[in-house]
DNA sequence: TTTGTGGCTAAGCGCTTGCTTAGCTTCCCG
DNA sequence: CGGGAAGCTAAGCAAGCGCTTAGCCACAAA
């Protein structure tokens, strides 16, 4: 709060492709307002306001609400498939899942403002932003299916349903944007104790 | 729906001590519209005519559209609670332990359209209305808590964080209620999943 | 038959919404 | 110095919002 360009909730995902920086403060204005009271309650004059601009400025940077709303949630999606995949370095199953959790479980709490957006605002997308933001939602998917698989194969991990297994771990780190608030604890500490869980859901 | 009265997507929780039936027509009505497309995007007119009505008569039952969704959150939580309580039959931590999340859990797909009023629309309750809503919520989560101590305590489990624990249990259930559609399989046979799933992850 | 009450509708009030228009300033490039 | 683009504001428009008002009708009690 010492003037530097960081809003009073949004966390530090680098927003720094977004150009100009009158672009890049309407986007953090509407992450805090739409995590704080969800898309269809916030209001444009809202947004335009903790940029620090007049409601119509909006309009010379986004075409709508919904843009904004897509941008971010592809943006948020994008970052956190990419959190996933740089933590699969590799080795055995049981140290790749423990290793995807933590990450993912950790990314969720540490950007739990953008997270809380990415997953759950996807209805107030338009059916063909949903669509494109869907694709990458596999992806992420099938990147935990995938170790699951491989655990299976090579006898360290038993699970009896897969498809319902993949989604209960993904569905434990995701809910973590829910509840979260930073009074809750460190992060990567989270992450540990969900990898530790995850783990023993799996282990054969 | 061989014009038996019950809506097109609520599911079968009974309202029956909602008097008269045009205040049952609306919750019903309230808790569809609520879960599809949130309590802010909702109108007094979508509501009104979904429970075949005029937007004006909805203000003969209940005074404001808040408090429509107070009634739904209380009476939801409320049996979410019963639920929990009535599965907890005795005996051993770990049967115990399986009963509550499987109960919990297929609760939370069975009833997922109330479920996620009740747990993704807290926000749009006023400040007094959710500090009730609270309580419930506490000994829901204390029930849980409590089994995995006496788990603890017998050495039957093994939880190093206790309240992280509990939350991930808990978590795990009410996450069903974002992703859940009846396509996605029996609510029982998922109920059985997650608690096994649950005991895996505090077995000793 | 009168009176009152519960349940409803048509109409609409005051306000807020997402977004547009018209026009101003600043600054870069020739 | 001239001109156009970029970035912004004040004002406001049409539409939709939650909720209110006034009054109608069916029916039960007196």
């Amino acid at each position: 709060m010492h003037g530097v360009n960081v809003s009073a909730v949004t966390d530090s995902l680098d927003w720094d492709h977004v150009e100009p920086p009158a672009a890049r403060r309407l986007v953090q204005g509407a992450i805090d307002a739409f995590a704080e009271r969800g898309f269809q309650a916030t209001t444009t004059r809202d947004i335009a306001s903790r940029a620090g601009m007049s409601p119509a400025a909006l309009y010379v940077h986004y075409p709508s609400k919904e843009r904004l709303l897509f941008e971010i949630s592809l943006y948020g999606h994008n970052a956190a498939l990419e959190i996933l995949r740089s933590a699969d370095t590799g080795g055995a199953p049981a140290d790749r899942l423990r290793s995807l959790v933590a990450a993912f479980t950790a990314w969720h709490a540490r950007h739990h403002t953008i997270a809380h957006v990415v997953q759950y605002e996807l209805n107030a997308l338009s059916p063909e932003h949903l669509a494109e933001v869907a694709t990458i939602r596999r992806a992420i998917s099938a990147q935990i299916e995938q170790v699951l698989t491989d655990g299976v194969q090579d006898g360290s991990f038993a699970v009896p349903d897969l498809p319902g297994t993949t989604l209960a771990v993904l569905s434990l780190s995701i809910d973590v944007a829910r509840w979260y608030t930073p009074h809750r604890g460190d992060p990567d500490a989270l992450g540990k104790l969900y990898a530790d869980l995850a783990h023993r859901m799996v282990q054969a």
